[in-house]
DNA sequence: TTCATTCTGAGAATAAATCTCATTCTCAAT
DNA sequence: ATTGAGAATGAGATTTATTCTCAGAATGAA
């Protein structure tokens, strides 16, 4: 376990917010799993462990959590929101099989170095990367 | 105009579908436009025009589209589905400025060989690019 | 024309995300 | 410890995009 409760907890100190049970509870859903989750699977997590949240809770916790800068929205694949923790994991790529949902995580300093330096021509400030594609895997293919 | 209608038309026959009168409505709406669109983008759009059209057209229609590989997903920016026209458009990157919504596009050859790169390391098929970066524009920085 | 198939519009149905509001919690000041 | 003001919560209603259903209309080959 990281120290993301710290990260939150200061993030939340200088927006006058605090660190509740229920905002602990979920924080440590989000970071419980190495994949990505959406708000049902942090949801049945939960509720697997006898704790009690609503989605409500969950729904208003997620943006404070992005906004902290530890969690961030995936690349769009399927129908719902879909979340990644970024805080203490280096930046990566994804490659999404549109069959079995498969998604592959991939690192590129290249792409991102390349991505920077438009944005400086563009005089545009990255807040946040989403690079991928969507495509056909490996196992897939047969 | 461009020739997608005849693309369309292709690509209907060789699933034994038709090229009827609302479907070449909203491939005519689709690139009307050279920005993004979305589902009720187009079907204001169409009428404006006195034609009349259905939501739920509109909607089986797009699938369509992407199959015939004229129009793609854009990324992920706002709460609903947007879509771009692809054909007879080289590939680009975009730059969403998350204060105004304003999409800045970028050609980068680069990234796309980079992620080809990447793509044939995992033995994956790619399908369609999703790259870019959201951030805050020039102006909304003032 | 006939027949099988595909299309369409209208509105119902679904599902994710947001909002409302009455109640409960938190914590600094007393 | 108590209080009080503001923040947070749960439950369910609401909104909104998208998908589904179904009866009728259009299509095109035989």
């Amino acid at each position: 376990m990281g120290n993301e409760n710290l990260v939150f907890e200061k993030y939340l100190q200088s927006k006058g917010l605090k660190l509740t049970q229920p905002r602990k509870i979920i924080l440590n859903a989000a970071f419980a799993t190495h994949e990505h989750f959406d708000v049902d699977g942090l949801y049945d997590q939960i509720r697997k462990k006898q704790k009690d949240v609503s989605r409500a809770t969950i729904y208003r916790t997620i943006p404070l959590l992005v906004e902290a800068g530890l969690i961030k929205q995936s690349l769009r694949c399927l129908a719902k929101d879909h979340y990644e923790h970024i805080y203490g994991h280096g930046r990566h790529l994804h490659l999404i099989c549109e069959k079995c949902g498969k998604i592959i995580e991939v690192e590129s300093k290249e792409t991102e170095n390349i991505l920077n330096k438009l944005a400086k021509k563009h005089n545009f400030n990255i807040k946040e990367f989403n690079v991928g594609a969507k495509g056909i895997c490996n196992k897939c293919q047969k």
